[in-house]
DNA sequence: TATTTTTGGACATAAAATGTCAAGTCAAAT
DNA sequence: ATTTGACTTGACATTTTATGTCCAAAAATA
């Protein structure tokens, strides 16, 4: 189960680019996609579609693990952690089913 | 499935509470009191542990209303929403085995 | 309608996140 | 051993997002 940093230093790899040379590309600092590679920063949502449009994988895919992250983040260290997410996720089923005319 | 604020404010009326009795107890603005029952304003982690001390209610069951919300919350509007959430619990899941000695 | 309770909204403050820069480390090449 | 290139580190700046406050308006109640 892969970080969306370990992912995109994994494509970035796979491509044997620089940092440098995709930091260009995403417009972004070198140090910053550094520090995003190694899970000491979050990239922003529109920085992860251009991650994915540049290394030309699927946008969703890299979106899931992008907020799946920041998921966990949010609780970390929290003793009610699995607990919260369990409910959070019955929570969010009942709102689409709402949506979805009951 | 009960909101943080619904759940705050079922409490507050079950007691024949005013907002400015329970807002003294918690120490916050009773402008604040009335936007936490409504949703409009998440309380911090300190006041849901106020909050359940003053209403004797269990201070887990509260933080896990509190915290799912807030997952809920980061992924609303989220086209990936459920989709994240369920990854997210995998990964929770995973970091609990890891601690408990594999 | 007078009083009390609750809500709305603008604004202030605080907290948390992302972004930048320059200096630093490390390895490989020369 | 020195230089070069790639990456990392850390302090700080900036931006974003959240919480908190005040006061007036609205709603409910007496």
């Amino acid at each position: 189960m892969k970080s969306i940093g370990e992912i995109i230093r994994e494509l970035r790899e796979q491509k044997s680019l620089l940092l440098r040379q995709v930091a260009a590309e995403i417009e972004i600092d070198q140090a910053l996609l550094s520090k995003i590679e190694r899970n000491e920063r979050m990239p922003t949502k529109d920085q992860v579609k251009r991650f994915a449009k540049f290394f030309g994988k699927d946008e969703n895919e890299l979106l899931v693990s992008f907020f799946s992250d920041k998921l966990v983040y949010e609780v970390r260290n929290e003793e009610v952690a699995l607990k919260a997410m369990q409910v959070a996720e019955k929570k969010i089923n009942y709102i689409i089913k709402s949506k979805n005319g009951k």
